[in-house]
DNA sequence: ATTTTTACCGAAAACGTTTTCGAAAATACC
DNA sequence: GGTATTTTCGAAAACGTTTTCGGTAAAAAT
């Protein structure tokens, strides 16, 4: 029942335990005659190399950590799916931890993570995280780590994002194309570098094209949750406060799918009365009546990208190279559906 | 810059590493004096034991698989919350693999983590997976094996479900109890046991209410990835086969929302003409429109359940007490929306 | 004062690999 | 046949921890 060892084959075959690990990785200076024998025989007792065993000696866990903010999402879903997908062919194994927006259990997952002397770090930051230290403290201690979406700009590492700034200049920019005049944003979350920069992007747009700019039909929302009601909720706000307000540039699909279903409800016509751009291009946008014009944002690809970039750094400090840190733009595009289709 | 070791700290004290590793554990045999002074310096020095040497040393890895056929899907995500949540609780933590429905890369990926000597796994079973070997190997290994939803009845280990057979009893008896004659059933997939008992369920609710089975009004589909068009078709083929449906009971709630869409264009009223139950109570259900009768699938309480089951199991099985396999069975319950609301 | 007990510590083995380095055996060369 | 070279192998150390088992010194008991 116990798993076999080197030292198994070893005995069996009156050779040395030695000789047995150089067999199995094709060392050239074990003779053919023997390499075969030990292949066979390892093959047949079906021995796997003892991965803890392997680690201690070579420093290497062949795994990596990812800390997201919320597991059940459609983005980081598919985050998830493409680091796991291209960690596999690498022959990685990836462990996911989920910091539910607290910058308190990021810390510890970090902690937690470096403890089990993973080879790497991917990680999108909660909300609330304002302190880097946890971070720079992986950085320091020489473990490649690569941050995506929600970043630091501070912190001196890789990282995958998308131009945020330009997709939601684009967004604007299209309510503008089609005629609006009167352009709100839901901003959601305060924090975030990708609520900030979507907003500049928004406000850029505005000022391009000669509109002012009005504080007042930026809404913010800090509940983290219920996107769907905090969509709903915005737009009951907004028919009260600026009935004059004819398209709305919305910081993630679901808030949209939220608003969407509000202004059904009204009875207001979208897009005739309001036009709505959302973000992300989760599927269900394709799908809610009227369609949503979104932006689209590439998670398996971002996905794929961070740990490529991770991949990359691994095998640099490993061989004591110099790495330099890539800051990876992932191109998004604006996908025009009914709900600016005039 | 490299990470502190029980030597360092035993140098620096001109003490023994034995002493160290004692005191960090609160051994008896070590004075108060040494052990306060071992454990204020491991503080100071952040000392964090190497998981792999540790692990080496007690063949335990305070790591644990999780296999599923996608992650990209609410009722998946949902349940890796759950077991994420309270694999840290217990100090757990979990490798994901996706096996994305296909049985070769299950049968590797169950080798990986069995090569990466997790304490247990936890798995949800691709659909095409139709032999067993690769679990029972797992089982006669001595590890831990906890299967969930998507099942193997033969295979013998513990196993998180639903009742899906009653479930599905539950959704059809409601079609009839107001007023349906003919009831049709997106089935989905024909291989997954859920699949099958949710059919036996509808099949018997129909029985035992008078009704006669028509096969026919069953609809079968194999294109595993795209459920929303799955829906949409079955519906147009529903429109053309049997215009006398006045019930649908769908596999899932996406293959239902896709239905409802084709539904709304063709300008058929739901209830009024068909009536539908969907399967999963995923959020959107609540949010279309017509908002769509469902049962509801606990995701993350089965994650929570399955992890505690494993956990339970690990434990027994570490100090040589018999295991015996549980078979939890949640409860779900009907939702009752608009869809069925006459 | 001697023996017994208790409290405290450390040497050493073990977990299963990998890798260095030297030695032995086989082969080549003159 | 003797030397030089190449093949082929294995002993041993190392990775960092845990745990068993003795051993010493001090404290307690006789």
């Amino acid at each position: 029942m116990k798993p076999v060892t080197l030292r198994e084959i070893a005995n069996k075959l009156n050779i040395s335990v030695t000789t047995v690990s150089k067999a199995l990785k094709d060392y050239p200076d074990v003779s053919p005659k023997t390499k075969s024998l030990v292949k066979e025989l390892a093959t047949t007792l079906n021995y796997k190399p003892n991965a803890f065993a392997v680690n201690l000696r070579t420093r290497e866990s062949k795994t990596i950590g990812l800390i997201i903010p919320v597991i059940v999402h459609h983005f980081f879903s598919n985050v998830i799916k493409g680091i796991v997908a291209q960690a596999e062919k690498k022959g990685y194994l990836v462990i996911i931890l989920q910091s539910n927006e607290s910058y308190e259990l990021e810390k510890k997952q970090i902690d937690l993570l470096m403890n089990q002397r993973v080879d790497g770090i991917i990680i999108s930051l909660a909300n609330g995280t304002l302190d880097f230290k946890h971070l720079t403290d992986v950085i320091n201690a020489n473990k490649p780590l690569v941050m995506f979406d929600k970043i630091a700009k501070i912190v001196n590492c890789s990282k995958v994002i998308i131009d945020d700034r330009k997709a939601a200049y684009d967004a604007t920019q299209h309510l503008i194309d089609i005629g609006c005049k009167r352009i709100a944003h839901f901003r959601g979350s305060l924090l975030p570098q990708n609520s900030i920069d979507r907003f500049l992007g928004y406000r850029k747009a505005l000022s391009d094209n000669g509109i002012d700019y009005d504080p007042s039909l930026v809404y913010i929302c800090e509940c983290d949750d219920n996107s769907f009601e905090e969509g709903k909720e915005n737009a009951r706000l907004l028919m009260q406060e600026h009935k004059d307000v004819d398209g709305i540039f919305i910081n993630t699909d679901l808030v949209a799918v939220g608003a969407i279903s509000e202004f059904n409800k009204a009875g207001i016509k979208i897009p005739e009365e309001i036009a709505i751009v959302g973000f992300s291009n989760w599927f269900m946008s394709s799908i809610i009546s009227p369609t949503l014009s979104t932006i689209d944002q590439p998670g398996v690809k971002m996905g794929k990208a961070a740990f490529k970039q991770l991949y990359k750094e691994i095998k640099l400090r490993k061989r004591n190279e110099p790495v330099e840190y890539q800051q990876i733009v992932l191109k998004t595009k604006l996908i025009q559906r009914d709900s600016t289709q005039l």
